[in-house]
DNA sequence: CGAACGGTTACGTTGCGTTATCGTCC
DNA sequence: GGGACGATAACGCAACGTAACCGTTC
């Protein structure tokens, strides 16, 4: 299968431009995409995570937290639905409380203000989103940022921050040229990189680098500072690392 | 009943900052303020419209709409929950089916993607917001730009509306001189405006300004042609018509 | 050849949240 | 007199819609 954005935004039911978005903050990545003209293609694979998608946009998940939840390092779909089921059960029950009201305020009865009451269902959704989260912090991420490091000195820091910085610069120069993310210098660079952290932090083995790569589009901290060096860095970057790790 | 902005707030579950906003545009205006110091208060008045706004926004009505529903000429109150429970069940229709496909999903089979489709309360609701606007219509607004202005030729047309134009700029001067819209200025330029309408127009009537004056709140299309000249003034005018009026 | 479709900027919109700075009330 | 509460002003944000402009495909 391999639809035209327009089939598979009609298939979807969203529009051109929810794709365009979607993949600019790295939501829904096309399946392929044209080396000529750029095209956007979509197969089975992309139908199936928009389903996700739209079932938790559905529950007013705000985009990057979809993002990271489907991204989670042990996303476990049966529990999300049954989850979804659940928030969305709430919410048609609300729905149900506010409908008798309506029946009893055109009875002409007082109309309590309580049923526009919403908190039970945001507490819910925060708290399957802390879940997610939290699934985040037992992974290597919080390890390049607590561990090793404790006793590093400020001047130390600033060193090696810089000389990741740095690193992140060339993988942003390499996608400025049109190199692939699977090219020699993107591929020298995960290795670089992986070096890097190995000497800095703690040894980072195949595994840990592939979660890192997860990591590095899916929590928006990591993402908005790699992107600093250029939109779409952090994408070319986890790609990269994809393709280094198998 | 005179509540400070904070109690009305709790009571009906918005922010003070939600009512701040509909009150500068003019959805929910605090039903008296303090000269002095400018505080806000609300009553039970104002506790009946906040529930009417509370179920319209329920349904994904544009704040703007239903500023314009809830002043419409004839505004039916029993109509409108009516309507309101309509869409109010279609929405929790399609919950429902969105629940059962999740259950459907659970058991590994494939899912539709139009359980997520919503153009049948999306037509409904736009249904609805037609009528409140054809109301409109037949009201005196259109008079002011479809009727005896038919055979106007063009320097014509830039000469009243230019006339026009100095009027509103005088309400709008007025405002700004902390003048109130019962002010003696005020309810000159009112005079002055009818005059205007009925000689370029049509005989204006109390009966008719009292209509124009809600219109210039209420439609959207008056309301920002006014506040051209500052923001506000076409509450002003409508105030200043409002209090000439009775 | 022209319409339909694709791409990439880039600005606009809605409905507030969030400071920031200030006066005010008790 | 200080802490809660009020006002206004201004910027910020999400999730796209809506052009504008250009290349591509059929």
């Amino acid at each position: 299968m391999k639809l035209h954005i327009r089939e598979f935004a009609k298939l979807t039911g969203v529009s051109v431009r929810t794709l365009h978005y979607y993949d600019e903050i790295g939501l829904l990545k096309p399946s392929s995409v044209d080396e000529q003209n750029g095209y956007r293609f979509y197969d089975e694979y992309a139908l199936t995570r928009m389903q996700e998608i739209l079932f938790y946009r559905e529950l007013d998940f705000p985009l990057k937290e979809i993002r990271m939840i489907l991204s989670s390092p042990d996303y476990d779909k049966q529990n999300a639905l049954k989850e979804q089921k659940h928030l969305l059960t709430l919410k048609k029950e609300r729905l149900e409380r506010l409908i008798s009201a309506l029946h009893s305020a055109m009875k002409g009865e007082i109309v309590d203000m309580n049923i526009f009451d919403n908190s039970e269902f945001e507490a819910k959704r925060e708290q399957y989103a802390k879940e997610a989260k939290e699934k985040w912090g037992d992974t290597a991420a919080y390890k390049e940022s607590a561990e090793k490091t404790a006793d590093y000195s400020s001047d130390k820091w600033n060193q090696v921050n810089s000389a990741m910085d740095s690193i992140i610069a060339e993988f942003a120069d390499c996608k400025r040229r049109g190199l692939t993310s699977d090219s020699k210098e993107a591929q020298e660079l995960v290795k670089r990189w992986q070096g890097f952290i190995t000497e800095n932090y703690y040894t980072c083995t195949k595994e840990i680098l592939a979660g890192l790569g997860e990591i590095y589009v899916a929590d928006e901290r990591f993402r908005d500072n790699i992107d600093r060096h250029g939109n779409g860095t952090a994408q070319f970057m986890s790609d990269a690392i994809k393709a280094y790790c198998k």
